[in-house]
DNA sequence: ATTATCTATAGATCTATAGATAATGC
DNA sequence: ATTATCTATAGATCTATAGATAATGC
């Protein structure tokens, strides 16, 4: 059954949403075209209506959720105007955030699949990567402007390999000592 | 044909060595156990003579692979002995290390890989991080042993942030700039 | 006799496409 | 008439196993 051009456009929605938790959550490798349309509630067929490849999806998807996290990343600053960098490091270092990856940040849950992606993927976490170092640069206190981006850049860094490492060890007091000490580090290169 | 209990063993090591390299370069889902095989000059039905599964092997050669790394850092501690933190962060953040992931870092080539892998490959990730922060922890001039600890455990976190975002980005300015801010600040922190 | 490795294949994926179907929108 | 979605399937993987083969080591 053909559905309106309207709803058709909903339906790519829901392809996005669906792919971009899922990838998260299971890697660029551990998800199939089939069971991303299966939790949008289409059939497996109707995808190359939507998306030329996978790996179409997969850039596409990369993108989206890296223009939320900017999306987020202002809501969490607008939230906190007196100390946005803090803020910043408190959401991002969390145990919800470590513990719930399908909706959390790209780059932690997908950084070393996506080194390994075509062209399109790592141009779109290319591209979403650099909002995020601006808003970090913007919410960094005191310093000059070379100085700021500098470490926004070094506090990029050490978030996602903070929630990386923080994931991959089976070792929960090591985990949480590895958020808990670049919370500090972090905010004291900030503070000094 | 048979082979010696000895040449047998010589195979299960190639096997392993293989496994390394590929698996740091294609990702643990992108290398399948028969070009494996073909990489140790094997054939593929003889692998489940050494392992008991993929997943057996992908913990056993995590496991080799952080070892390794060890040593490596070591023979780089003992090469500056006058500035041996310094000598690490050259060491790994160098466009050398970024260009080639198959023989580098397990953590920046499978950190998210990892993260999702089971729980023997998840504990090997874990006993292998813990030297490597150890010998961070010794090569750090100044401050008290828990600073120290903080500062090495915070080190490692932006070391492997850096390196993947370094790889995951198609922007080669951005690339550079990701190595060098990391570089500056963790020698600014440490040298405070 | 034991056992490390080989060939061959079962069974389960996965991406992508071909052709049918049915509702929209001229 | 057009087109978004469906069913069905081709073709290429991938993990794992069964049974044959041949050299080692008692």
């Amino acid at each position: 059954m053909k559905v309106s051009r309207e709803k058709a456009a909903e339906n790519r929605d829901r392809i996005l949403d669906a792919a971009t938790a899922l990838y998260r959550a299971k890697g660029f490798g551990g998800v199939g075209v089939a069971s991303i349309m299966e939790a949008a509630d289409l059939t497996h067929g109707g995808f190359y209506g939507h998306f030329a490849s996978k790996e179409d999806l997969i850039a596409q998807a990369s993108q989206r959720t890296t223009d939320r996290a900017a999306a987020n990343w202002q809501r969490v600053v607008a939230a906190a105007p007196d100390k946005p960098y803090a803020a910043l490091l408190e959401h991002y270092l969390s145990a919800r955030h470590r513990d719930d990856p399908g909706q959390g940040c790209a780059f932690a849950a997908l950084g070393t699949d996506a080194a390994r992606g075509g062209s399109a993927v790592r141009k779109a976490f290319a591209e979403g990567l650099k909002p995020l170092i601006d808003i970090l640069t913007n919410a960094l206190p005191g310093f000059s402007k070379p100085a700021r981006r500098r470490k926004a850049v070094a506090a990029m860094a050490g978030l996602v390999g903070a929630l990386t490492l923080s994931r991959a060890v089976d070792d929960e007091a090591l985990s949480n000592e590895i958020l808990e000490a670049v919370r500090q580090e972090l905010r004291d290169a900030a503070y000094r």
